[in-house]
DNA sequence: ACCTGAACACCGTTCAAGT
DNA sequence: ACCTGAACACCGTTCAAGT
């Protein structure tokens, strides 16, 4: 037998968010995370195999936090929008690990978890089969790129630039060619991300509940 | 007056564009490229100043060839859903920029313009103001979502495994603690992702519908 | 079994020198 | 103005040797 193991797999993962949550996502490197473990960057080859495996603990870190009611006596539509919006905070509490949320695949118990939790509040709806599906596609698809947009999308703030520059920079387009762009960058500034989120997930419920079966 | 330029910035993005297409997007080096331009990497920085410019050239080229209709006698909700299928398929054309499609800020005059148009299309609706943001916000988080879906989503099929290997691969899950996964993994063999895209955009499209002004 | 330093094969980018 | 080789400061990872 072998000696004891140093680290523990988990005690990787939460150094890797805490590196990730403090120094944004170049900071995750195999040496820094080393260090900050006080290690060589050899040892954590000893629980991961690639660097990439240590990006998908990071992920599963994050979703794993996501906490949500299971109470059978509420509808649906209500349990539905619970288990969504506490899946857009938790991945909104860790912005700088939502590159990897987007573009890594998790498989952890935690994430198929929620993924079941939130498909079963979905059949309460009287969904199966290619129904269940789509209705999945939709909603997470919502999810993912509400956090997408709050990465890179058109009205998102650049690095370098204030609120105030960034309606300035859509102002100085040309109005007569972008009006709508003017128009909603305008009205982006008096509102905030996650009203606009619990918003549109409305828009999205309202169109599952039009479609459900009798029993909802 | 200096010496003519050697190549143009729309010369690099295409050429940055293939060699994504055909390499994947690890294959995006300046000296990869340099050498497809059969010049030395430093001669890139005269064309843009940091690798991050060259792979938004690769998203704008992506998102630039998206061609939709204008036909103004279109109710609404049709035109809107050909914009928003257009868009998802020249994504879909180009799997392996999904990535940087969901990372990158894109900013040229060409995404503005698909942008307007979907906006356009919204606006008759009868949506302005904050109805229009989260009308907008809704759309464009379902097809950057469903991007995400196809590159890394729970029921994307792993690069090393067929069809079959994935369904087994949830069918291998407890049933009692998963069977609405194992179900939506077993419906999406029998299914196609652009028909679920379609369908779960019309989901979205309803809601909308139900909630637009009487003009609509 | 697990640990780890040295070394290798890459990167992006700065610098300085060219025309 | 634009071009470009050498060099630098990083990476992830292989290898080989340790306990």
């Amino acid at each position: 037998m072998g000696r004891p193991a140093k680290f523990t797999r988990e005690q990787l993962q939460q150094a890797a968010l805490a590196l990730v949550d403090a120094d944004g996502l170049s900071g995750l490197t195999m040496r820094a995370l080393a260090s900050r473990l006080e290690t060589g960057a050899m040892t954590l080859y000893n629980y991961v195999s690639q660097r990439e495996e240590l990006e998908m603990l990071v992920v599963e870190a994050v979703l794993g936090k996501v906490r949500w009611e299971t109470d059978d006596r509420l509808p649906w539509h209500d349990a539905l929008e619970d288990i969504a919006i506490a899946l857009w905070r938790v991945i909104r509490d860790h912005p700088h690990v939502i590159p990897l949320i987007l573009t890594r695949r998790s498989r952890s118990p935690a994430v198929f978890e929620v993924t079941e939790a939130l498909l079963r509040t979905l059949a309460h709806s009287g969904r199966s089969g290619a129904r269940l599906l789509v209705g999945f596609r939709a909603v997470s698809a919502l999810i993912m790129g509400a956090a997408q947009a709050e990465l890179a999308g058109p009205l998102t703030l650049q690095a370098d630039e204030s609120p105030d520059e960034t309606i300035a920079r859509f102002q100085a387009l040309p109005p007569d060619r972008f009006p709508h762009l003017i128009e909603i960058a305008t009205a982006a500034t008096a509102s905030d991300a996650e009203t606009e989120f619990r918003a549109s997930l409305s828009l999205l419920i309202d169109g599952l509940r039009a479609d459900a079966a009798p029993l909802a």
